[in-house]
DNA sequence: GAATTCAATTGCATTTTGCAAGTGATACCG
DNA sequence: CGGTATCACTTGCAAAATGCAATTGAATTC
């Protein structure tokens, strides 16, 4: 059999489902802060170059924590500072987030260093895994608070 | 030095240049059946489960277009119906469908049938290089106009 | 030539967004 | 200590985007 038929799971489609959780202008560029930039609180992602209102900004932190996707403690340091990571889940939106910036560097005019681009070309897995590493390593990113 | 400072290309970053033209609940949606399933007209997008209004698909299409994402052309047989395809540009937009549809069913409940999202996994590039040929072959897709 | 199909468009109500100005809790500084 | 600054939001309101139903005009079928 060449092909299968294309047609039964339009309905309850992984693309339609995600893009519930992730389509839309902010979602996708919080987490690119998250896991591409080492960003991890509240402030961080205000002085993002995009200028994300801090209403819409509450409201994604929260609904990427409902989803699973970031979870957030206070910081032991300053207890005013909350810092997010990504889960597991969010972590693993890392190739759709690579897939991304390489299409879009193909296509359309970027600011992005050619030596990142290509790395990410030439072996998207290593940089996963090594960010993979980072965030599982503690002393790599924001101290954790004692729970 | 074991790490490059991971900071500069935010301003002008390909995530927020994708997100402009991608960042909505419907426009993946509209390359889902386009690249995926096979539709090619306002009506098959119409029909697709997730009911978007008229209005706001005329717009998207007008978008993909003027994006070089997707080009029309009126049917030869009907001159009613116009065929959307999709550009060069367009089918490299597979890599972020697909790993979209991974992450998805990875972590949320979804209707894909296990088959096809196996074959997704195991050999993705297997399935793109298919789909590309299908869209490279006339024969294979909605009869062409003319030019 | 009347009814139907197709690809939109229009008008309007509802929802979401963007912006500016707060708010309360914590931290820093003299 | 007391005052100011910082942080993570929240609130109120205007503007924009979206959703819905009805309509349009060209092309086609009956």
């Amino acid at each position: 059999m060449p092909e299968p038929q294309p047609q039964s799971w339009r309905s309850a489609c992984p693309v339609n489902i995600a893009l519930e959780i992730l389509g839309d202008r902010w979602t996708l560029l919080i987490l690119r802060d998250v896991l591409l930039f080492q960003r991890s609180t509240f402030k961080d992602f205000q002085e993002s170059p995009e200028k994300i209102a801090s209403n819409i900004l509450a409201d994604r932190l929260k609904k990427l924590q409902q989803h699973g996707i970031l979870e957030s403690h206070r910081s032991e340091s300053d207890a005013r500072v909350i810092a997010y990571r990504p889960t597991t889940k969010g972590l693993d939106l890392l190739p759709v987030l690579i897939e991304l910036i390489l299409w879009t560097d193909r296509y359309e005019e970027t600011g992005a260093p050619r030596r990142s681009i290509a790395r990410l070309r030439r072996a998207p897995h290593e940089v996963i895994a090594e960010i993979k590493a980072a965030f599982a390593d503690p002393t790599k990113v924001a101290k954790r608070s004692g729970k």
